[in-house]
DNA sequence: TGTTAGCACTTATATGAATCGAGTGCTAAG
DNA sequence: CTTAGCACTCGATTCATATAAGTGCTAACA
């Protein structure tokens, strides 16, 4: 997939040297960076000329481009991709700074608000939009399930899981049903699956409904289609929390109104943003997409950091930022990687307490 | 509060005319509009000149004014607000745009989703967005609380109000307590508040720590804490919802980036929101305010059209619609009129079902 | 062979003049 | 009271010109 850095030539010593400034400068300014700024700007002592010889190799190798003739050079997304995987020196996060986020995910907090303040701390700490995807339930353990009866035909049926999550969700019923035969379908099925996996759960109970319909109690078919739609709101809780959007609109290559439109209808939307982090969740570590390479084309001049975060080694979410291309690479990659290791560190704590 | 219009002068009952036409004009094309396309709009057969006296007439009396001085004439504040109290004539809604927009309040639909199809509801019909506030639950009735011991030190604890609503809230003790003791806590609490009014009870609950504190069991105490947090939490979830925020981008009166962002943060705020809405719960039936009428100045070249929502004549909550100035009031008031009261219509059924 | 200076060339941006057009206010006549 | 006419204002558009930044290329140099 990564084409080979234009031909098979090879980014002299001397030319990354200069691709790296190029880009800290342009991170810097936002500004195309010309032949003159940049030979101030390294330590070497060549001339604009020379300067001017080496950014022409880069720009035939794909690295950087100008947005006309007479303006400076810009990088290009293999720009950035060089930059990232091999030239970028991440700056140390100063120790004050880490007691200061740690103590933004501080608090009471259940997972939901744990969540949505990591996203704030995000947004907060990169100037860009934040986003947590929020843990998935599937595979959390059933611990208890309750019915009541509301008025009329419908039963409010309330699922609790191992990891303290309430799900609720309300059931049109055909007929109504006593609290006393509510109650005895609540103790069939917290007796027969507690501490047992959720999507297991929900796997058999879909088994259930088919196959034995002929041989169950009236009121233990219906307890069993409870159980199943409640099931299915607590699966379909996987969200994300986006925080911070509206610093996006700072930016200068974003600030046309048509783009943002765009980009905050996604937000909204999420779901694609949610793909997007899905596939974030193997990878170990930070993971970088520039521009295009996320495969939508919506976040064209935006680039996505994310890591993964999660409970005693095993990854339950991911979390990361959105913003231009041209961000602060050396200062956000820490700053996502540090706020993953924070979360993970709360989630872990939450747990012992 | 309203001032009078511009000295004591009356409106002549031709200028009103025109500035209703005026005002309609401007709202189509969203430009000002001069002499000779108001001469040509109103069916009144008059020259351009003629027009144009009445229209110095109507600055005069500070209804209309200028941008600069050879452009044509934009409505002011106080011209809309005339508009609306008097001149406005709304549109009725077709038959067929109400079914449609019932359709999309029908489904399954516990309070909070029905809340969020609603504020959609608004946004996609009018083009605008829409802002739903919860319904507060203050004065919900007390159903059943129930308390589960968690990993740790941590018991989760669990209400249910007599709407059928689910609070939750994880509370930290200071000691660990048996699934016994906590049930036994949760029966003595259910005895003793089932169906009586939140709001009542937690200040009950408030008192009693207070002053029998030395008088109660250990295992009381603790749950009269729990009980007491989880209400809080319940409480506070009075919120808003608002959707289609992207839509206010559409509009070049708007469309810089600067204003767009600080009405975004405003929404992501949402407390000042919140306390304009709170605002307008007194009012019956449409209630409109017009730029800085709100007092909040970053709704300057906004307008805010709500409507107070409820069950049985009780208002329980506002819904409404924000927009620039310049929106097309006859077909939004109506709009949100129904809107309301198609809510009011579903928060009825569902009662009833 | 790599580096540098010099120079012609390109192009975005800024500036200013000229023009156009929409719309006004005022006056005088109907 | 209405209307036609006219001078005037002011934003928007266009065009030409100048400016500055930056390039590519060539030739000289170490």
């Amino acid at each position: 997939m990564t084409s080979a850095v234009g031909g098979d030539t090879q980014v002299s010593e001397r030319a990354q040297h200069f691709l790296k400034a190029l880009i800290e400068r342009y991170i810097r300014d936002g500004q195309p960076v010309g032949s003159r700024t940049l030979s101030k700007d390294t330590g070497l002592e060549l001339s604009a000329a020379t300067v001017r010889n080496i950014m022409a190799d880069l720009e035939d190798m794909g690295l950087v481009s100008s947005p006309h003739i007479s303006a400076g050079r810009v990088p290009t997304r293999l720009g950035y991709r060089l930059f990232i995987d091999s030239l970028l020196t991440v700056r140390r996060l100063a120790e004050q700074e880490v007691t200061e986020m740690r103590r933004r995910l501080e608090g009471p907090g259940d997972a939901a608000t744990l969540i949505e303040s990591t996203s704030q701390l995000l947004s907060g700490v990169t100037h860009l939009a934040g986003v947590v995807m929020m843990p998935r339930h599937e595979h959390d353990a059933f611990r208890r399930i309750e019915f009541l009866s509301l008025s009329g035909k419908r039963v409010l049926a309330i699922l609790v899981t191992s990891e303290g999550e309430v799900h609720n969700r309300i059931v049109n019923t055909d007929r109504t049903y006593s609290p006393a035969q509510l109650e005895q379908a609540a103790n069939y099925l917290n007796d027969m699956f507690t501490g047992r996996d959720l999507h297991e759960v929900r796997k058999y109970l879909l088994a259930d409904m088919k196959t034995t319909r002929e041989h169950m109690d009236q009121v233990m078919l219906q307890a069993v289609e409870m159980a199943q739609q409640v099931m299915e709101a607590a699966e379909g809780t996987g969200d994300c929390f986006i925080a911070g959007q509206t610093n996006l609109m700072e930016f200068d290559e974003l600030a046309n109104v048509e783009r943002l439109k765009q980009l905050f209808d996604a937000f909204t939307e999420k779901n694609q943003i949610l793909h997007l982090l899905d596939r974030c969740i193997a990878a170990e570590g930070v993971r970088i997409f520039v521009g295009e390479e996320s495969g939508y084309q919506l976040l064209d001049d935006c680039s996505l950091v994310t890591a993964p975060y999660g409970i005693d080694d095993q990854v339950i979410g991911v979390l990361g930022v959105i913003g231009p291309t041209r961000m602060n690479y050396p200062r956000v990659i820490p700053l996502v990687d540090m706020t993953a290791r924070l979360l993970t560190a709360a989630l872990k704590q939450q747990e012992r307490t």
